[in-house]
RNA sequence: GCGGACGUAGCUCAGUCGGUAGAGCGCCGGUUUGUGGUACCGGUUGUCGCGGGUUCGAUCCCCGUCGUUCGCCCCA
């Protein structure tokens, strides 16, 4: 018989694997409830609309990497290629738009397909934060300290830049874009092919391009800041003198555009180099219109997302496995006692187990092997007695105490 | 979607200039009777990714395929 394989970009997560995962998750949730943030759990899958609409038609993402199919009932749905989308459907079917801001937490599973590599699968996860409803600059000062502040307790701060730049808002983004249009178009044979076709969509895109002949142009093309409003420049100049009010230090990078095409003013990412062609960590920004594609009204938000496995491949040492207290009981006759000592050890919170098979010896390296501090011996003299020995596994010590003080003695060994 | 590398025991890997394979780790058992961490002894496992071709014979050569991985692309 032939073994079932996982899918391709799908991957299992068992022990240190879940471990690394789940760290990651739970210190992103542990940090984010510190800036008031409450996890919104919404559905895996959406209409397909909510996610075309917003990510914009052009993109990569939505044109070549949706996994999108039609139900029994002739709806065409889409499993989430990220995060943000469903948060803004959900503000909106919420009717939470009349309730803002609102700071949103969101963790789980997205669906990408895309050629597999290492931190970058076709079921990957990820944690992001959504602030919806405020159009301050200091909340996206706020936005990267949360985000700062997770890599920073991951322990990962070091080995990650931020890049920053800004996009302008609309007005300036679309002079801007303008001027690149006609820039690009003289020197039109000397693009890539790749920014040949991007050209007349997106022309921002040619900015992160990395093929030397795009880079080579990239020196002389007009820049943002000669197109910016001062609105933008104000908000621009705000966010910088806040994040260093913050201490988060940054570099700004004015080649950062970003693949999805809702984003304006703030762009950022933390990068590693430590992930080969995935150093991307967590990123994100401010966008404007996307509420509104799911009917709402205009709601200004800024919003970051990071990817768990890119985090938890970062991540210097695994989390330890929990280490139980071992109850040895020496033959069946004496079950009567471990068992009720494994309860009684249970219910006060205490992690334990019981060995079953083996001889002494061999429960021993057993307990020995999964880090037990104590091991409990219980023998037919000790049921009799209504004791057990409470063998220090990491002294060697070992002492006979009565079933009543079982649970005060191994918490007294324990908080050592 | 494009280009390169790789695919041998549970894990890390060696190997066969083509004659069906090994090490370390792990796992199991033992070194006398109710006591671990060290040491010693013994044992254990593979359709050599899958399919086809060349060959008397392929795990080793060729082709395809699947998977992993590096770069591009894209992105978390």
């Amino acid at each position: 018989m032939s073994v079932v394989k996982p899918v391709r970009g799908t991957h299992d997560l068992i022990g240190e694997d879940s471990r690394r995962h789940q760290h990651v998750i739970q210190v992103a949730k542990k940090v984010t409830s510190l800036y008031g943030f409450e996890e919104w759990i919404t559905p895996v899958f959406e209409e397909t609309a909510v996610f075309a609409r917003s990510l914009g038609e052009t993109s990569d993402v939505v044109s070549k990497e949706m996994y999108c199919f039609e139900d029994r009932g002739g709806d065409s749905l889409t499993l989430r290629p990220e995060g943000t989308a469903g948060i803004c459907r959900a503000l909106v079917t919420n009717g939470l738009t009349q309730s803002l801001p609102q700071k949103a937490f969101y963790t789980g599973p997205m669906f990408r397909y895309e050629r597999p590599q290492k931190g970058r699968y076709r079921q990957f996860h990820q944690i992001g934060a959504e602030l919806l409803g405020t159009s301050t600059p200091f909340a996206d000062a706020e936005m990267i300290a949360m985000g700062y502040h997770i890599l920073r307790e991951l322990g990962i701060a070091d080995d990650v830049v931020l890049e920053l730049n800004t996009l302008g808002d609309i007005a300036s983004r679309k002079a801007w874009r303008e001027a690149l249009i006609s820039y690009f178009q003289a020197f039109q044979s000397q693009l890539s092919e790749d920014s040949r076709n991007r050209l007349e969509k997106n022309p921002l895109r040619i900015l992160d391009s990395k093929s030397p002949e795009d880079r080579a142009l990239l020196a002389n093309a007009p820049a943002l800041k000669d197109h910016m409003t001062p609105e933008a420049q104000t908000f621009w100049d705000q966010l910088r003198v806040a994040l260093d009010q913050f201490k988060i230090p940054f570099k700004e990078n004015p080649y950062i555009v970003r693949g999805l095409d809702y984003y304006s003013h703030t762009v950022f990412e933390f990068v590693t180099t430590k992930l080969g062609a995935q150093g991307t960590v967590l990123a994100g920004g401010r966008y404007e219109g996307l509420v509104e594609e799911m009917g709402g009204p205009s709601v200004p938000s800024i919003g970051w997302a990071a990817g768990v496995e890119r985090l938890a491949l970062l991540l210097e040492e695994s989390p330890k496995v929990a280490a139980p207290v071992v109850i040895i009981p020496l033959s069946n006759e004496v079950h009567d006692v471990a068992f009720s000592a494994l309860q009684v050890l249970r219910y006060d919170g205490i992690y334990a187990e019981i060995a079953y098979k083996g001889n002494l010896r061999k429960q021993m390296e057993r307990a020995n092997k999964q880090n037990a501090p104590l091991a409990l011996l219980i023998g037919d003299d000790e049921a009799q007695k209504q004791v057990v020995q409470v063998k220090d596994l990491i002294s060697g010590e070992q002492a006979e105490v009565a079933i009543t003080d079982l649970v005060t003695h191994c918490k007294m060994k324990l908080a050592k």
